[in-house]
RNA sequence: GUCCCCAUCGUCUAGUGGCCUAGGACGCUGGCCUCUCACGCCGGAAACAGGGGUUCGACUCCCCUUGGGGACGCCA
């Protein structure tokens, strides 16, 4: 059996993150059993969905490296063919028109809720002549679900799920406007899509058992299903779009790579052993459901960094530096010049050790930006106080006189000069340090005066001299 | 309230009856390295929710309790 999943999220808002967890599995499922992964747009709440919302949802996905095959499928698009089943449930006599106004409806739920008996509809239109049907208005069609015996749902996650028939209602199939629920959508589209496997989020558990209803009375071959458990907040509830869940471009503005954000949610509810760096290869290669596992998890930030440090570091160095050029345009509100740019490349291996994001990475490379007189942080304004100015100058005359800039020039130079002062060289780095870049901590001080150029080193140097 | 699901360090997890005096990672923390900050290296604190069974033997199987989550819409 070929392997086909899918993504369907509904286009209320930006790609969240637990949407962007269930679409990398699924995707990864299907890239390891060489199927592929659909995307659907469950659009049918007209009120809700929005055009920003689908288009949000592309550049999300597009962001995280995850694509699928052929056109999204609109759900919206596919109501003729929902209501087309919902008839063929009908004229089977598997399904029935019922009358009941949104009224009656909310008095049953309130009272069943008094007498401590589940919230559902009491099928009252079930069995009732059709003759008895109120003439100005217009009915719902309701599944006419088994009220005896067991639904069954063997779940490739949580294992085999049972819920006793008596304890389901007749859900609505078609709204009084003829326009299809998503319960009857979901069911119509997986199996006229050919979905093999349906791998969502575990809040759809129950509603698993009521589709297999649907399944069962079309006569339908059932999928199988996977519920992936949840993320939670840090505080342990679900997370959803009003309740702290951040869109997969908070992530991006927060400077997490792609790549770092697929290993962390990967790692959230799927293990492989003790492995915690794998790449997306890897995944592809490791992945499947039997890693999936049954609990919830917390969202952790402090560890999403630590991965991004870790992809940070690893990455290609032309295209770290085009995306710290990139950050840096963002945080500048400018373009860099091409003496600014050409630090870069230089300086971009010593400052992505430091850097657990992008933003970070572009903060720690803000000396190198031309921006005389620089900024200076208070902890390093102190370390230019006392005798610093004059060690500065003198600093300044030997540095002066190199003909051949580079690091190991610099090094010779300055600890010469530490010596001849009978200094520690941390005596002489820091007010280096901070004279050159405004702060108390940067990468080491010869690496600093190679990058920055010999000009522009003793310039900054000139600005705090005795 | 009813039903369903879940339960190992603070967090993510390994563990599928003996390999567990429970392993790894993040975080926290002591130290080393050192021109600062990082990186790196060495070390530390930190968990099987509770109670019953089953078994020669339970983190692992069963039951109950507790706790957490989810679903109960003419939303998806």
């Amino acid at each position: 059996m070929s392997v086909i999943t899918r993504f369907a999220p509904s286009p209320t808002g930006f790609l969240h993150i637990g949407g962007a967890r269930t679409a990398l599995f699924n995707w990864l499922f299907a890239k390891h059993h060489g199927g592929e992964m659909l995307l659907r747009i469950e659009d049918t709440d007209r009120a809700r969905s929005t055009d920003a919302a689908v288009t949000a949802i592309h550049e999300g996905l597009h962001w995280l490296g995850l694509d699928w095959q052929g056109d999204p499928i609109s759900q919206f698009a596919r109501a003729d063919r929902h209501a087309e089943v919902a008839q063929q449930l009908l004229a089977a006599g598997n399904a029935y028109k019922c009358y009941c106004t949104p009224e009656e409806l909310a008095a049953m739920r309130e009272t069943a809720k008094a007498e401590g008996r589940s919230l559902r509809y009491d099928g009252r239109w079930r069995d009732r002549d059709p003759a008895e049907a109120p003439s100005d208005a217009s009915p719902v069609i309701r599944l006419k679900a088994p009220q005896t015996g067991a639904t069954v749902v063997n779940d490739l996650v949580q294992g085999v799920v049972t819920v006793q028939n008596s304890e389901l209602d007749d859900m609505v199939l078609l709204r009084a406007d003829g326009t299809p629920t998503y319960m009857l959508a979901v069911v119509v589209d997986d199996h006229d899509m050919a979905v093999s496997h349906i791998i969502r989020g575990d809040d759809h558990l129950t509603n698993a058992i009521r589709q297999r209803q649907i399944y069962d009375l079309m006569d339908w071959t059932v999928p199988l299903f996977a519920h992936i458990p949840l993320i939670h907040g840090a505080d342990g509830a679900k997370m959803s779009k009003r309740h702290g869940a951040l869109g997969v471009e908070a992530y991006a503005e927060m400077g997490i790579l792609p790549a770092a954000l697929r290993n962390y949610l990967l790692r959230l509810g799927w293990s492989h052993g003790d492995e915690e760096i794998i790449d997306t290869d890897q995944a592809i290669a490791w992945f499947d459901l039997d890693g999936v596992g049954k609990s919830a998890a917390r969202f952790d930030i402090p560890r999403l960094e630590s991965l991004n440090s870790h992809y940070i570091r690893a990455m290609d160095e032309g295209d770290l530096c085009a995306l710290l050029a990139q950050q840096l345009v963002k945080t500048e509100g400018r373009d860099l010049s091409q003496a600014e740019l050409a630090r870069l490349p230089l300086a971009v291996n010593a400052l992505k050790e430091r850097a657990k994001t992008l933003v970070e990475l572009a903060d720690k490379a803000g000396f190198l930006l031309d921006n005389r007189p620089l900024p200076m942080e208070d902890k390093a304004a102190g370390l230019l106080t006392g005798d610093a100015p004059a060690l500065l100058s003198r600093a300044h005359a030997v540095l002066s006189a190199v003909e051949d800039w580079n690091v190991e020039t610099l090094t010779e130079v300055i600890r010469g000069l530490a010596e001849a002062e009978e200094l520690k060289l941390g005596k002489l780095a820091q007010p280096l340090r901070a004279a050159l870049t405004g702060r108390n901590s940067s990468p080491g001080i010869f690496d600093v005066l190679y990058f920055l150029g010999q000009p522009e080193s003793l310039d900054r140097i000139g600005d705090h001299m005795a």
